[in-house]
DNA sequence: CAGGAAATAGTACGACCGTTCGAAAAAAAC
DNA sequence: GTTTTTTTCGAACGGTCGTACTATTTCCTG
């Protein structure tokens, strides 16, 4: 049985090439089937449905980005040093996406409106994600870097508009100067939510109040 | 010749609904016809192509926006008012086609990488729709309520990221706190670039952290 | 080297798509 | 009221889609 996995997860490799030009609702087995130089029955034996097909899609693409935004992120020290690392990762990847294509954000549009499986593993996913970057953001309230009255879903909820439009800018309008723009943005949000007067540098250890980071728990639904 | 027109009307009129919900690219002639209780001859008949159609609908949702968000705002007067008008608009709007959905953002994930006229119809509305936000913007600083040396692209940059952000997160994630949230999120950027006091010394962003007082209450999550 | 299981190919089906074409119906012109 | 133009319809075509079903090939194991 091990000749099909192996051969799966070449399928869903491809697949997430085509689905970050066409989208996943523009991804077609028969295109896949070219691809992989397979025949349209052969590939469709691997998944049992299209939907499937488009499940294994998301969940590949969800764990390459943890793979490549958050993991790496999480080495940086807690606080500000590790939001701006996450996010710095998050900007490369989507500006790199400028040229192939972010399918969160091509399905956010497909299926805003359109029920299903797909939909709700989307949704789900995107919300961990806002999940992962509330926490990043909360501890840098608490290492006293940022303002202890900031109100973290609304830091994220901009966060979130900095890179919805540098993916727009960049891929739809060919914007050269979105990557720049969208640094010099988060920079100016996170300056504009930075505490004031006392303790600009806090100690995360020693008697601090909360306990010691886990470093391993970066999703809860696994 | 002028039931034809009428009917005409009446079917980029239906059209629009359709393509709100499905998109540019999942708007069909069939349903439409459906839609119209015509044949599918009889709607294809008035434009000749699905590409004439969805050029239709895209010319049509211009007009209507123009109508509804930047001719309003330009009664405001011009200056910080007159942009706060057409934004307050433009985020009206926006939160109500959360229901719907808004063509141009669907589009710019549909047509990012498929060339032909309807994206370069999509591109050059949009462009077009940058270029009276920037006029907007560029006034206010004539007026002096803006600061002089603020980057009039980036602020188009970022504005136009809190509409994104706004549509994605109302519309996917079904969150009732977004247009509140976008509406503070606009208030708070463009407090960051007023004009601050009379003519200081021009030092453009990058050192002075303490240079911004805080004046907006965050703590008013409700 | 067998034999059974797993993986792949081939073919066909029904549904929908945009589009074409000629006839019927409706509207406008005279 | 008749003629001419415009508008609408109905049927059909070629294409692509996801999927089912049946062979055939390939792989793994005893």
């Amino acid at each position: 049985m091990r000749k099909g996995e192996q051969t799966r997860a070449s399928i869903v490799a491809a697949a997430l090439e085509l689905a970050a030009r066409a989208g996943l609702e523009g991804l077609t087995i028969g295109a896949l089937a070219e691809r992989m130089q397979m025949s349209k029955s052969g590939v469709f034996a691997h998944f049992g449905s299209r939907e499937e097909l488009q499940l294994a899609v998301l969940k590949e693409y969800e764990r390459r980005f943890v793979e490549e935004v958050l993991i790496p992120g999480l080495k940086a020290q807690r606080g500000l040093a590790r939001l701006r690392a996450i996010f710095a990762r998050w900007l490369d990847r989507t500006a790199i996406e400028a040229a192939n294509g972010c399918i969160w954000i091509s399905g956010a549009a497909e299926y805003d409106d359109r029920p299903g499986a797909v939909r709700e593993e989307l949704v789900d996913t995107i919300r961990g994600w806002q999940r992962e970057l509330s926490r990043a953001i909360r501890q840098a309230v608490e290492t006293g870097e940022l303002a202890p009255d900031l109100d973290v879903d609304e830091v994220v909820f901009q966060l979130y508009g900095v890179v919805l439009v540098l993916h727009h800018d960049g891929r739809l309008l060919n914007s050269p100067d979105a990557l720049p723009r969208a640094r010099r943005s988060f920079e100016r949000l996170i300056d504009s939510y930075r505490a004031r007067g006392a303790a600009m540098e806090a100690r995360p250890a020693g008697g601090a109040p909360e306990a010691r980071e886990r470093q391993t728990e970066t999703r809860s639904a696994g």
